[in-house]
DNA sequence: CCTTGAACCTCTAGTCACTAGAGAATGTAG
DNA sequence: CTACATTCTCTAGTGACTAGAGGTTCAAGG
């Protein structure tokens, strides 16, 4: 049995998120002292893990209530986590997706200004107030 | 001059986004009808354009009013506004760099349950339950 | 046994960039 | 002049925390 600090320092999460997590039912209501602070075991640890690694994922809090529901409930678990990892895996591709095209006018944007002559203008800002500049749309 | 559900709609920009924005310093003041609406000109619609690509691009509010105010400072604005779209750049591409690895490992967790068996334990959750499955780390 | 100080408790409020809704006033078309 | 869509201000909610106040408890050293 252990501390909520232990189990911060062991799992990377911060110890306001853990309460945090409980607060939304992620983690069960730990088990308290006679001066009522909270002691963590194993399962906790692990079931804490479990929730760090899906946030790192990018799954919502949301998600991962569901996930546990699943993992409580073993019969026909897989194939509804799989379409929620895989709903994951479409929402991170968008994201990539987006990010590049972002990334690819900013690139321009950027090498306007320092060219070899002196800019009147910043190149920066005129691409911000005149879209019809991108060679994409967003 | 134009209603503010008039700017919204040649915009794109909800009307109540468009009243926070005036809030939070990115848009002057509107002028107002003798009744209190707000009205808008060209000039209203450019500046509200110009923000509105910039968010698109993910700029924060606050790096917005710093190329705002580069906008009615020209001198010497241009260094400074491309450092900002430099360091919007970084950011962009570590998030690409993050969301990529997560791809990857979203990936070989979807694929583990429908292979061609049966799987006794879904591969999604017992993923992230064991870190230690993972080939890279985050 | 007693003291010290780190760690813990609950509670409220703040973050960011909006979004939603209430309730009242205004603008415009027929 | 009457509908009724639009606008106004204000407050509160979102997600996933983070920060701080003010008080209590735990563990180690004396």
């Amino acid at each position: 049995m252990f501390s909520i600090g232990e189990l911060s320092r062991r799992t990377k999460v911060k110890v306001p998120t853990i309460r945090y997590y409980e607060e939304m039912g992620l983690l069960a209501e730990a088990e308290r002292t006679s001066g009522n602070q909270r002691r963590y075991d194993h399962a906790g640890l692990e079931r804490l893990s479990f929730i760090r690694h899906a946030r790192d994922l990018g799954f919502s809090i949301e998600s991962i209530l569901s996930l546990i529901e699943l993992q409580e409930h073993p019969d026909r678990s897989c194939q509804a986590a799989t379409e929620i990892a895989t709903s994951q895996l479409m929402d991170v591709r968008a994201k990539i997706k987006r990010l590049r095209a972002l990334e690819k006018e900013l690139v321009r944007m950027s090498k306007g200004c320092d060219g070899d002559g002196v800019s009147e203008d910043c190149y920066v800002l005129a691409s911000l107030a005149d879209h019809t500049l991108c060679d994409h749309e967003h």
